[in-house]
DNA sequence: GATAGATTGTAGGTACACAAACAATCGGCA
DNA sequence: TGCCGATTGTTTGTGTACCTACAATCTATC
């Protein structure tokens, strides 16, 4: 079937990009996004950054490693963004005494405090993305998204 | 509230990471584009090179901005992709005859050949992404993400 | 027609995201 | 004890993703 032929068929039946769950979930995921730089602490952090210093804050001291499969990043992700916020003196590098592979990261007490001050700022950013929906389909939505990650 | 009495009572209607939606969409997004990759062509292509391609082919020929909005990408992105699948043969470009600020873009023969070839692996992705979904649920799981978007 | 405002494409900078390859180190098992 | 496989963290390379700023060009309005 050409190309040609495609464009009048299109709808039926056919490959519609907007209808494509992998389409769909990337908008979504650019919204929150968005949403989360125009909320939390004006554009001072970052989604992973700030995804980082709460598990952080959550679990107490974690390697790099560990704290990357915690927040959903591979090893040379994580590194990033750990060299970032350690670079702003938010996380703290210590070198583990029993394992010399690993470094124990550790929240800096300015990195503490930034957290405890944006917690309720988190739950306002959840709340903003999921806004377009109603209150049922809120937690619907939530546990379909789980599934499929 | 210090980082440590947070930790005591983080089940409580505390901010847990793993229930926001924002990491529950990139965690999502992050699967179905690992999904993409295994699917379509051994990983020739991106997600974002082949929504360009496909909208190209459906659409016919479209100013680069213009593509970029139909695929959600802003002018700084598209013009990567396009630099990159221009570069490969599979795009052409030639200047606008009427607006000397844009150039046209096109399906390469090639290109067009390519978007033919995999038309059915984009169905069978979507499908492999939607898997841990019933059938019920794919179509509200579509309508909720549409309004997220 | 001149000119202010919008649009098109490009460039530089920062920040994910992942694959592949690597050195250092650890752990289990012969 | 000695060695093999796994883990930790880093680096390099490619590809999004968006911001800001910019030159060229178009359009609307005067």
């Amino acid at each position: 079937m050409s190309a040609r032929a495609k464009r009048s068929d299109e709808t039926a039946g056919g490959y519609v990009l907007e209808d494509q769950v992998g389409h769909l979930l990337r908008r979504a995921h650019q919204r929150a996004t968005a949403v989360f730089q125009g909320e939390i602490g004006n554009g001072q952090l970052t989604p992973m950054q700030w995804a980082a210093l709460v598990k952080l804050d959550d679990e107490g001291p974690l390697s790099q490693n560990h704290l990357g499969r915690l927040t959903a990043m591979d090893p040379a992700t994580i590194q990033g963004v750990i060299r970032r916020l350690a670079k702003r003196g938010l996380i703290e590098r210590r070198p583990d005494t029993v394992d010399r592979r690993r470094s124990v990261l550790t929240l800096s007490p300015s990195g503490a405090a930034l957290v405890d001050a944006l917690r309720a700022n988190g739950h306002r950013v959840s709340e903003a993305i999921l806004a377009p929906l109603g209150e049922n389909e809120r937690e619907h939505a939530l546990a379909l998204l789980k599934r499929l990650g």
